[in-house]
DNA sequence: TCCATTTGACCCAC
DNA sequence: GTGGGTCAAATGGA
């Protein structure tokens, strides 16, 4: 896998390289690769890359740090670049860290944080290697005992959020107010996107991961990603990535639990799909499933 | 006066 | 020990 990644990630600078010589000499566009097919391929190299990647999550992580020591972000990153030893294992789990959701959560890209609810803000913090803080909202009806929150923060320059719902409206004033989106996983659904990959671990942290992809597809995009138990009864999550105007839906199922599985981390996706016309920059190799390593879990 | 926002402190999962 | 989430006093605007 890890020569895999790293032969997406050449690809992908090689076409860089020539995506910029075209860029220099635009005569040469005529007659060879248009600089629209070799942007395209860029963007699949490094989809792909990121699929791998989110394949081998046990070994990455520490190269990924590896990495940002090597990049120096400057002032306060020295000390925890020297660490060595037993001290680094520590450092290198600095910005992994992630509270379970004991609760209902959807996640939704959005140009704007306005959804039509009321929230009251009661709170803002600085989150870890992330430029803009998050700020946390909740239902201004709590005194209804509506448990409603969502999470706001700014993943770009561009005017785009990251909304993170927690809970649903419970309150009366809301209750009409509910994304459409809210329901029950339908999988056999006609209109589905069409892509197939390997995700090694998929669990509610990751979809952060996911929503990353289709950003880099499509920025005019409002697109959700909702995430929940798939029944009462099981560990087992399931995702739902719906295109806002498209109205395309995707929903990864998880796999049959085996004995020994870490059922609340791990969960396997499968995608499949009908409808192109939205995130066509995700026709992703459909041999990918055959490269996880089910003995890994 | 009421309500929303700000922000430092605190709690707790990791 | 650290980072993310929440609390609550202080502050400001209507």
């Amino acid at each position: 896998m890890e020569k895999r990644l790293m032969e997406e990630l050449l690809a992908g600078k090689n076409r860089a390289i020539q995506l910029q010589t075209l860029l220099h000499n635009p005569a040469k566009d005529e007659g060879s690769v248009s600089r629209e097919e070799l942007a395209m391929k860029i963007l699949r190299s490094f989809t792909n890359g990121i699929s791998i990647a989110s394949s081998c999550t046990a070994v990455l992580p520490a190269q990924i740090a590896a990495v940002d020591c090597v990049g120096g972000s400057g002032s306060g990153s020295g000390s925890a670049c020297s660490g060595e030893g037993k001290k680094k294992v520590v450092k290198d789990k600095r910005g992994c860290y992630k509270r379970k959701r004991t609760s209902d959560a959807w996640i939704k890209v959005s140009p704007t944080v306005e959804d039509g609810c009321a929230w009251r803000k009661y709170g803002q913090k600085h989150i870890l290697n992330s430029y803009h803080p998050r700020c946390y909202y909740r239902c201004t009806h709590k005194y209804q005992g509506c448990k409603a929150k969502k999470q706001v923060q700014k993943i770009k320059e561009d005017p785009m959020y990251q909304i993170t719902y927690i809970d649903h409206h419970t309150c009366t004033d809301t209750q009409m107010m509910l994304p459409q989106h809210i329901v029950e996983p339908d999988p056999i659904e006609s209109n589905l996107l069409s892509f197939q990959r390997s995700i090694h671990s998929l669990k509610p942290a990751n979809v952060s991961l996911l929503k990353q992809e289709f950003e880099v597809v499509d920025m005019t995009q409002s697109v959700d990603f909702h995430y929940a138990k798939s029944s009462v009864n099981t560990s087992s999550w399931q995702v739902i990535i719906r295109s806002g105007s498209s109205g395309c839906k995707q929903v990864l199922s998880p796999r049959i639990p085996v004995p020994g599985d870490d059922l609340e981390e791990e969960v396997s996706g499968l995608y499949s799909c009908a409808s192109m016309n939205s995130f066509h920059g995700l026709d992703m190799e459909v041999d990918q499933l055959g490269d996880i390593d089910f003995e890994q879990w």
